[in-house]
RNA sequence: GACCCUAUGGUCUAGCGGUUAGGACACCACCCUUUCACGGUGGGAGCCCGGGUUCGAUUCCCGGUAGGGUCGCCA
């Protein structure tokens, strides 16, 4: 039989990063065995749920690459879908339940209270066998010993979480529940639903839980919670999902930055880890360089042009071949792409204002001079690349004796208004011997 | 309160009875250097505690402690 599993989300308004792990452990252990993996929309609170919020869901997963085999292909509960188990909304699966409980009812093993439908359930211990976790037999709790059954249909009619979610494992012929292990102990109910249908329940495999960075539990409010987050941040969908990957399983062989399609291959079930992780924001970071690093120049360029757009830079005046080579000087520098508006603007603004603390430390007396005899220098250049300019820059701080240092700091706030950017010599080249001169009068200006 | 899961440096992890306990991130120092970043070298830092089992436990068993989860007419 081969292999279905499912990734059924409830559209809150966001995607929870231990979510989107959820979904990506699915997605790697349906592709691992070349199985299907089924999106499926836990919709049942409809109050709260609006497509907007399922859209969240589709293009956080679009997003990270998880592409699904059967599903919704819209955030409309009534919208197109692919695959013949559906509809995969569980707002359009109401007359399913109904008939369904009634199933149940007939069996003897649900009956009406006070409105409300409620499944009883066996009073003895349940062994659930876990892929990840083994055999663990769940004892009742003190409450669920004076009474172990609970609601399925609320008074109001609508179906509840654990019924609704063993139907549609049930009918959509789900072999394996890959989720978080919040629902572990719930598993316990979902066996004995199974039971009462007359089916066996699908094997689980319960994976532990992504915690805050102090060890507490990641909710909705916490920051980094959100996959959003990730998303507007600038970070690579492959290093996130790549760090993903790295929470509660490993590629042994101490390697940290694996592709994805080698992970397809690697992974399995056993091999995931039993305890929680806890998020590391510093470890994305590293990796999402490391992927930069890889990158080739269309996608930096892509992901760059993306960034600044968001901060509001506009570089549609500007040739091809001048916006490549700006993005090029920043891309071994930058290990998010939030940091690219700091580190390229000045290529595509005249006007900008100087680092304060940068002005007090080089924009001084002493400097100015040295400045000048500099401007001199790259005036009088026959060529204007950064290893003409080097060469000169070096030359006149030869010179003046001082060290190259004394000219770099003032040159580079003139002409991009930071401390801090890319190789100096090379963003000069780029800028062009006009800009720099510009730059440098106006900076000599203030200077002194 | 009951039930369930878990426990290797600050963090993510390798390890599956005998290892100088390995790697990565982060941190510190130094080198390289036009800033930053990269790169290089070196460093500090770990098997939660207590009992067993065993010739020998980080590794197996029990207890404790700690963290997380569940016990809803939320999902």
């Amino acid at each position: 039989m081969s292999v279905r599993v499912r990734f059924a989300p409830s559209p809150t308004g966001y995607l929870h990063i231990g979510g989107a792990r959820t979904a990506l452990f699915n997605w790697l252990y349906a592709r691992h065995v070349g199985g299907t993996f089924i999106l499926r929309v836990e919709d049942t609170d409809a109050a709260r749920n609006t497509q907007e919020a399922v859209d969240v869901i589709l293009s956080g997963l679009r997003w990270m690459g998880l592409d699904w085999d059967e599903g919704p292909q819209t955030g409309a509960a009534d919208g197109p879908s692919k695959g013949d188990r559906g509809p995969y909304f569980q707002s359009q699966r109401g007359e399913i339940y109904k008939r369904r409980v009634q199933e149940l009812k007939d069996k003897g093993l649900a009956y009406d209270h006070e409105g409300a439908v409620k499944f009883r359930m066996q009073r003895e211990p349940v062994t659930i066998p876990d892929l990840v976790v083994g055999d663990v037999v769940r004892e009742l709790t003190d409450r669920e010993k004076f009474d172990p059954d609970f609601v399925i249909v609320r008074s109001d009619g609508q179906p509840v979480f654990h019924l609704v979610n063993v139907i549609d494992d049930l009918e959509m012929a789900i072999t394996h529940v890959i989720r978080g292990e919040d629902h572990l102990s719930n598993t316990a109910k979902h066996i004995a639903l199974f039971k009462a249908f007359g089916v066996a329940p699908p094997q689980y495999a319960h994976i532990p839980l992504i915690l805050n960075k102090d060890g507490s539990k990641m909710s909705k409010r916490d920051t980094g919670a959100s996959l959003s987050g990730y998303v507007e941040d600038g970070y690579a969908p492959e290093a996130v999902v790549n760090y993903l990957c790295l929470l509660g399983w490993s590629p042994k062989g101490n390697r940290e930055v694996v592709p994805i399609k080698e992970v397809v291959e690697l992974f399995d079930l056993p091999h995931i880890l039993r305890h929680n992780a806890r998020f590391d924001l510093a470890k994305l970071h590293w990796i999402n360089g490391e992927y930069i690093k890889q990158m080739d120049a269309s996608r930096f360029g892509q992901l760059a042009q993306e960034a600044l757009g968001k901060a509001g830079v506009v570089t549609a005046g500007f040739a091809p071949d001048y916006v490549a080579a700006a993005f090029a000087t920043a891309k071994e520098k930058i290990k998010q792409f939030r940091e690219i508006p700091s580190f390229t603007d000045f290529y595509f603004k005249d006007e900008f204002a100087y680092d304060a603390e940068a002005v007090a430390k080089s924009f001084t007396a002493e400097n100015k001079p040295r400045v000048e005899k500099l401007r001199g220098a790259f005036a009088a250049l026959t060529t204007f690349d950064a290893a003409t300019l080097e060469q000169a820059l070096k030359a006149v701080s030869a010179e003046l004796g001082v060290k190259a240092g004394a000219l770099v700091a003032p040159v580079r706030l003139a002409c991009t208004g930071r401390a801090v950017g890319p190789s100096l010599y090379h963003l000069v080249e780029i800028l062009g011997r006009e800009r720099v001169l510009k730059r440098l009068d106006a900076a000599l200006a203030k200077m002194g």
